[in-house]
DNA sequence: ATCGTTGACTATCTTTGACCATTATAGTAT
DNA sequence: ATACTATAATGGTCAAAGATAGTCAACGAT
């Protein structure tokens, strides 16, 4: 099991248990995962964006800290929020499939529905002669409108 | 008996002992087979494919793997038909639809999920300048990443 | 011809360590 | 007390090294 993966998990299962923030020491972290603590900033860095649905503060010095954000949830009208913000005219397949992880953590979708999208916006669907941001934008039609899709059943569901 | 046969066997025959999923490391089973660890790809890329009715999940890095999924003995079946005969490696928005339509009446897709891979195949999310050629590729590529998703999680069983 | 095999080169992901930046606190001079 | 300084206590950055997997073109076998 990759160390990351082990921190990751970690700090997941503290934001669960306590509540949607948390607050840590990164020299105490680190020599519990006995690694460099700039382990814990390449976890940080590559699991708890804001595209993951995160927020980090820091301060330095003694008394310093590491506070970790989880965002708040986002209801179905944030959904054609998020339409707009998150996917946009273009998106790459990697900040796709963290947007699904994201709302699949959230509930928002079912464990098949976001097998479905991710499969939908992978790269390896999309290895044919097409330029790069050709790709991202189709990418980006194809995400919204599979979710939109979602928000209209969602609403319905809720309105009878 | 060539390598690469002898490779698929071995693989088959771990998918059948223990799962529809496996994970192996590249490095290891070549070395296992004493052979230069891209004769696994080229094993994974013959024999392994969707229109085979396997799934492959890799991971570079630390930590890396390749992941097999396979599909039940008679989904798989008939789920390369549908993947060969009825979408192979282009097809029509419209042709798409239909095959949804029926695999929804079959019960095979819920509301939700024929909603999402109708909205994803959709001629309003490919208007951008492509050929229609390689836009029924690409059509083909996504419903059939789709479909394998449903089958893997669901373990449902598609109509033939 | 087509399929199989290999190896050089590339891409990606993880882990670490040296060096940098910031903040708090204790000590010292006035 | 106040100002200044030194030191300790944190966290941040970045580049290098390590660990995997992917690609592709050339060569070999059937």
């Amino acid at each position: 099991m990759r160390l990351s993966d082990t921190i990751e998990q970690f700090i997941k299962t503290m934001l669960t248990h306590d509540e949607n923030e948390i607050e840590l020491k990164r020299n105490e972290l680190a020599e519990y995962f006995n690694c460099a603590p700039s382990q814990i900033n390449y976890v940080l860095a590559t699991r708890f964006t804001p595209d993951h649905g995160y927020l980090i503060q820091s301060r330095r010095g003694g008394g310093g800290y590491i506070r970790i954000f989880r965002m708040h949830q986002d209801t179905g009208e944030q959904l054609v929020y998020l339409l707009e913000e998150r996917v946009g005219d273009h998106i790459t397949a990697m900040k796709a499939d963290h947007l699904i992880t994201q709302l699949r953590e959230r509930k928002v979708l079912s464990t098949i529905e976001a097998g479905m999208m991710k499969a939908a916006i992978d790269e390896s669907s999309y290895t044919l002669p097409i330029h790069a941001a050709i790709k991202d934008a189709l990418r980006a039609k194809i995400l919204k409108a599979m979710l939109l899709q979602i928000a209209r059943k969602s609403n319905a569901a809720l309105g009878g």
